[in-house]
DNA sequence: TCTGGGGTCCTAGGACCC
DNA sequence: TCTGGGGTCCTAGGACCC
C-alpha cells in the first residue's frame, strides 16, 4: 500500500511553529514580492480568503479581520520540510519526497485496521517531533493515495486519515471524488470532461480508452489505470537529476533601464551557478528571458527569450553570468516597463563529465578551485558575502518582503531566544 | 504603487535527411 | 489533374503539478 502524507497548510503551519500565540488565529503567507496568497491557516480559509488572491486587493479585509500576514520565508520552510522527511523515514525505508510538503511512503501492511493504526502513529509522530499537522491518504496506487488524502482533508474524517485499501473503500473514494480533485486533471481537462457529463472519478472510468488517449493523452491513460488500482506511476526513492534549473523573479518595482535589469540578472545567474554546483551539474546551454507585466494593459507588452550555448559545459559563476548578460544584450529593448527577468540552465551534465572544447584555453581546475572557495566563504559567513562586481549594489530590483519572519532554524543569529 | 516561482511531460509541426 | 515515405531532431506551446 502507498501512503501520501501531506502537511496541512504547510507554510502557515511553519510560521506558527515558532510563534504559538498565532494558534487559532487567521494567518496567510504571501508569494514573493508580497504578491498573492499562497498559504492560509484554517481560520483564514473560513473567512473566505482564496488561494492566489492578490494581497493589494484585500488590504482592508486583512486589517478588518486582524489577519496575520507573512512574506514567504523559503529558507525556513525548506528546513522544516527536511525535518518532516527525516521523521517519516522511521516508518518506511521507502520514502519519496514529492514536494516541499508531501511524501509518498511504501507500507508493508495490508489490513485496514493495521493501516489505520499506522497512519495515526505517523500523524502523531510528525506532530510531536516536528510540530506540523498532517493528513494521510492510503491506497494501492499513488493517484488513489492522493485522492484519499484529499478526501480526508475535505471530509475532515478521522483526524485527517482515510484508508482505501479494500475494493469497496476504493469505490467510495471514486464515487465521492469530483474530477477536478483528481491528481492530473486541471481546469482545461475538467472543462472538456464536464461537457461529456463526466463529473466524478467513477464516471471517468466509464469513458472508452480511445477517447481518453485522444483527449487526455498517454498521461490520461496512465492516470485512469491508477484509478483502477494498476500501478502506472513510477516510484522514485531517489529524485531523478533535474533537467533544468531556473531562477526567475519579478522585480519589487518595474524597471526600464538595462543597467538595472543587468544587475538583477547577474544576481540570478550567480544563484543559478551556485545551484548547479550544489547538485554537481554543469550546463551546456543558458536561456535568458525577459517580460513586461501582463496585468498592466496600459503598457506595451514584450516577451522574449534566447538560448546561449556554452562552448564548454560549466557551472562557474563568471561564465554563467557572462552568458546571461550576452543573452540580455540580444533580447533587451528600450521603452518597455519590465517586470521580470530570468535565467535557465539547460542540457545539464554531471560535473565529472566535462567535455573539453577543442580550442578551450580555460583552466578548469583553477575555475573549480576558485568556485569551491567562493562557496565555502559564502556558506560560512553571511550568505552572498562575496559577489561579483556586476551583481551591483543599487538593488532596485529587490523583492518586497515587508513581513518576513526570522530564519529560526538555519541562522544562528536568528534562533529563538527564550527569556528567563 | 501592487497579481509567485520552479518544475515536468506531451504533442504538433517544421526542417532536414536518405 | 495526379509530385513518396519514413525517420530524426528541434522548438513552441499547452497541459499539469506544488
Amino acid at each position: 500500500m502507498i501512503a501520501l502524507v501531506d502537511c496541512n497548510n504547510f507554510y502557515a503551519s511553519c510560521e506558527r511553529l515558532f510563534n504559538p500565540s498565532l494558534e487559532g488565529k487567521p494567518l496567510v503567507v504571501l508569494s514573493n514580492n508580497d504578491g498573492c496568497v499562497i498559504s492560509r491557516s484554517n481560520e483564514a480559509k473560513a473567512l473566505g480568503i482564496r488561494m492566489g488572491e492578490p494581497a493589494f486587493m484585500m488590504d482592508a479585509f486583512l486589517q478588518l479581520h486582524n489577519i496575520y500576514v507573512f512574506s514567504s520565508n523559503y529558507t525556513l520552510y525548506g528546513s522544516i520540510s527536511n525535518r518532516v522527511m527525516q521523521a517519516l523515514h522511521v516508518f518506511s525505508p521507502q520514502v519519496e519526497t514529492y514536494s516541499i510538503d508531501e511524501a509518498f511512503l511504501q507500507l508493508q501492511v495490508s489490513s485496514a485496521e493495521a493501516l489505520d493504526q499506522l497512519a495515526a502513529l505517523i500523524s502523531n509522530h510528525i506532530g510531536s517531533q516536528v510540530g506540523i499537522p498532517v493528513s494521510i491518504g492510503i491506497a494501492p496506487t499513488k493517484t488513489l493515495a492522493k485522492m484519499a488524502n484529499r478526501y480526508a482533508k475535505k471530509e475532515k474524517t478521522n483526524k485527517g486519515i482515510f484508508v482505501a485499501s479494500s475494493p469497496s473503500q476504493v469505490q467510495t473514494l471514486l464515487q465521492n471524488t469530483a474530477i477536478d480533485d483528481i491528481w492530473g486533471i486541471g481546469s482545461q481537462h475538467q472543462k472538456r470532461l464536464t461537457q461529456q457529463n463526466i463529473l466524478t472519478a467513477a464516471d471517468l472510468l466509464k469513458l472508452p480508452e480511445p477517447w481518453i488517449r485522444k483527449n487526455l493523452t498517454v498521461t490520461g491513460l496512465r492516470m485512469v489505470n491508477e484509478l483502477k488500482g494498476i500501478v502506472s506511476v513510477d516510484w522514485e526513492d531517489i529524485p531523478p537529476p533535474k533537467k533544468g534549473i531556473c531562477i526567475a523573479r519579478s522585480f519589487g518595482q518595474l524597471l526600464t533601464k538595462k543597467e538595472d535589469i543587468k544587475e538583477a540578472l547577474a544576481n540570478y545567474a550567480n544563484d543559478c551557478a551556485v545551484k548547479l554546483r550544489q547538485q554537481r551539474s554543469q550546463a551546456c546551454m543558458i536561456q535568458v528571458f525577459i517580460q513586461t507585466n501582463t496585468h498592466r494593459t496600459q503598457d506595451k507588452q514584450y516577451f522574449r527569450s534566447v538560448n546561449i550555448p556554452l562552448p564548454v559545459a560549466s557551472n562557474d559563476s563568471s561564465t554563467i553570468i557572462a552568458a546571461a548578460l550576452k543573452g540580455l544584450d540580444i533580447i533587451y529593448r528600450k521603452g518597455f516597463n519590465f517586470k521580470k527577468v530570468g535565467i535557465m540552465a539547460l542540457e545539464l551534465v554531471a560535473d565529472t563529465e566535462t567535455q573539453m572544447g577543442m580550442f578551450d584555453l580555460y583552466d578548469h581546475q583553477k575555475s573549480a578551485g576558485l568556485m569551491k572557495v567562493f562557496d565555502q566563504i559564502n556558506n560560512r559567513y553571511e550568505k552572498g558575502k562575496i559577489r561579483f562586481a556586476v551583481q551591483g549594489y543599487s538593488k532596485k530590483w529587490k523583492l518586497r518582503q515587508h513581513n518576513l519572519s526570522p530564519c529560526y532554524t538555519t541562522d544562528i543569529r536568528q534562533v529563538l531566544c527564550i527569556k528567563n
